[in-house]
DNA sequence: ACCTGAACACCGTTCAAGT
DNA sequence: ACCTGAACACCGTTCAAGT
């Protein structure tokens, strides 16, 4: 026996954190492998694929999934402290999945592309229904996929403007409005916009 | 004079509608135009130039941009109505902003993709930021994307799958959870949550 | 079961040269 | 200003064949 499936999946990602998502391609990976390009083809079906186990990976990384307090009490008693509750262990989740996403190059968009296949089958989604319903969680990783991609992808812009202009005069630091790390605390407000709306949502349902 | 910028832009976006992004390659429209691929390099500086052009195309399209009834009043009176009224222009431009990308194949992708190197200088942003605050915009423009980048996965794999299996059981209509295109419908709930949170934030504030 | 070697039908981009 | 022709360094995937 030569290599494994998590052998590949393993120097795919070490592919794609080294060169990026652009040139993480089925060569590079065998490459990596010492191996020939087709030798993949006996433990993946096609890239897509491979690029699906590769997001599972990255979010199991980040620990997303490991169980919480257990499954929400369905009673409908002391809504309120259960609702701050729920709305904390959403909040939770989201910053977890962001962080492992960008913990790795390219993550964001590795991991929301093969999500946008399954969504409603993931182990992700499913902790976050428990606690915020399925609307609730559709929209809160949505937006989670949407603002770290957007996130990594300006990090990786800036970094590059590091390598082209490494010499930035102290004046020119926020040019327009955005510092470059105002992205993380960003997230933070828009995620408090959205678990407010589900609390205003689940206030008028319980009228 | 042969073939215009904007000729150009028109070829790419005809090849991405009748054969998807991955398929919507320089050479390829290049001989949509009955030209060399090295031709469109007079015209554009690289593919990721070309899917930038084609992005602001689709989004005018969409009309997205049209101006409302002007910006906002600054004032701080009849502030429950005028946050309502924004609210609801705020909930257009989203509408429009996801009809406009559902309207060409693989359209959410390119938008999405070409965004993430400009937001917070797209005029659909500055539109949406009148309405609703520079946080909120940026908010409801992530879930957009996101929540249709989804749809139109959905749609294209239904669309495939109905390729694969021409004959759909009557009792197979939903096999897990999620109606086919339930996805328009939450698109709005997804919305009105995030509006709901918007809402809350600026009566927090207003005290 | 896992891999090689060779091939097929593609890519994006550059560059000298034409009109 | 706009285009051709040829080239360079790549792609994903298939398939017969080896061990």
């Amino acid at each position: 026996m030569r290599n494994s499936l998590a052998d590949v999946v393993a120097a795919a990602l070490r592919v794609l954190d080294a060169q990026g998502l652009e040139n993480c391609s089925m060569r590079r990976v065998a490459a990596e492998l010492e191996v020939q390009p087709s030798a993949l083809y006996h433990h993946v079906a096609d890239k897509q694929s491979l690029l699906a186990l590769m997001a599972d990976e990255i979010v199991r990384n980040g620990a997303v999934v490991s169980r919480g307090p257990g499954p929400m009490p369905a009673g409908a008693s002391a809504i309120a402290a259960s609702a701050a509750s729920a709305a904390s262990a959403a909040r939770t989740i989201c910053v977890r999945l962001r962080a492992a996403m960008l913990a790795v190059r390219d993550g964001a968009d590795v991991v929301a592309t093969a999500a946008a296949f399954r969504l409603g089958a993931s182990a992700v989604e499913d902790r976050l229904a428990e606690a915020v319903g399925r609307d609730g969680a559709r929209t809160l990783l949505l937006y989670t996929f949407g603002q770290t991609q957007q996130t990594q992808t300006h990090r990786q812009a800036a970094a590059f403007g590091a390598l082209v202009d490494p010499a930035p005069r102290a004046d020119a630091a926020q040019p327009d409005g955005d510092p470059t790390d105002g992205l993380d605390a960003s997230f933070g407000r828009g995620l408090d916009i959205i678990l407010a709306g589900l609390a205003a949502s689940s206030e008028a349902e319980a009228g």
